[in-house]
DNA sequence: CAACGCTGAATGAGCGTTCATTCGGTTTCG
DNA sequence: CGAAACCGAATGAACGCTCATTCAGCGTTG
């Protein structure tokens, strides 16, 4: 179940996501993807379990990759923590364009994944948003971010508001194109300084 | 098809909530529902189409509903557009208390019913955001909100963070006791005042 | 030729939907 | 007024279709 060809394994993932994200998870047949990925039906099912499995070594593989994408840039990005909040939401966000089927897969099977596939409580989503939440409290203890806002509550508001926009963004780039440098400015602005007007001073 | 006994039409939404929040649409079977409505399978379809139209009746009654509370509690609200805006948020806030099928219902299966319940665009999704929309349009014009920042914007991260929040109460509330005024607060706090640390001044 | 990866047609369980039948209520008629 | 005829809402067993999964056989490799 493991190895056999690691190429193939691959294909099915990438196939995988592509139906998944076009058709969503239940309407996707197993026959789409082996058919996406250039293997017979029968073939998924050397490699996978089944349709659940598949579904959820799919999130597995492709938030590892995330999460190594954003530590990475995080770590090459200059300036202070609140540089580095900013260059994780343009990456969250810049997945609409650079990886469709992977924004949409994210925003909509996301949700039931926790719910709906038993027993799976997807670990690394836990770790995804750890990286948000140690940038918050990294930017607490500099001083940078206010001490009385709940790191927990700040990541959860910034990841809902990335995942409700890359939806947005997702079903709706068809038609405009999107200047995503002007959304994750306009989004740290929100975030960074509130949408309360400052009396002069 | 429209009326029959509009009590048993009521029944069934009421089961068909029930059944789809605890089990998911898909997982959900119309003989599941049909059994907790107190009514034969077949009945079901004397009121709706199929299992799909019954899910967008589903949500064009619950969102009305809804839609009709905000505004209600929106008009009672004494203070500020910002007061207006907490109470938006609070009331969303206390679906996890108040209607737990609701919260999880509208967290988890309205992420697809844009994407798969095919042309369907739910216009009353829209109709709520508008709600907040219109608040913060008031807001700017009144100088209680920053003009510089997109009405557009701050309402899918205001909305974008409340969704989130429901979802992650509704899968944990089941242990911990919630504190719902004062996640209400650190949102607002969050929203309003923004998370960088001012210099004193 | 043994072992193994792969194939894809066959299987059969599951479930949305249908429809022949029931039955409580209402109207018609003698 | 009582009985017969009618109505149509409700029923739930049965239908038929859709897939996830299986497995007997094929080609390939060492």
């Amino acid at each position: 179940m493991r190895d056999k060809n690691p190429e193939k394994r691959i294909r099915i993932l990438d196939a995988a996501l592509k139906v998944f994200a076009t058709r969503g998870f239940y309407n996707a047949k197993v026959s789409e993807v082996a058919k996406e990925a250039g293997v017979a039906d029968g073939t998924i099912y050397l490699y996978f379990e089944s349709k659940d499995a598949l579904l959820i070594a799919l999130f597995e593989d492709r938030m590892q990759r995330l999460i190594a994408r954003a530590n990475d840039e995080i770590a090459r990005t200059e300036g202070t923590v609140l540089d580095k909040i900013r260059q994780a939401i343009a990456l969250h966000l810049s997945l609409v364009l650079d990886d469709p089927d992977l924004a949409e897969f994210i925003t909509v099977e996301l949700r039931q994944s926790g719910k709906f596939v038993k027993e799976y409580d997807n670990p690394k989503f836990t770790e995804y948003l750890r990286i948000f939440r140690d940038l918050v409290l990294a930017g607490q203890e500099q001083g940078l971010i206010r001490r009385t806002v709940d790191a927990r509550l700040v990541v959860r508001a910034i990841f809902g508001a990335l995942d409700e926009l890359l939806l947005t963004l997702s079903l709706t780039h068809r038609n405009r194109s999107v200047d995503l440098n002007a959304t994750v400015d306009g989004l740290c602005d929100i975030f960074f300084d509130g949408i309360r007007a400052r009396p002069a001073h």
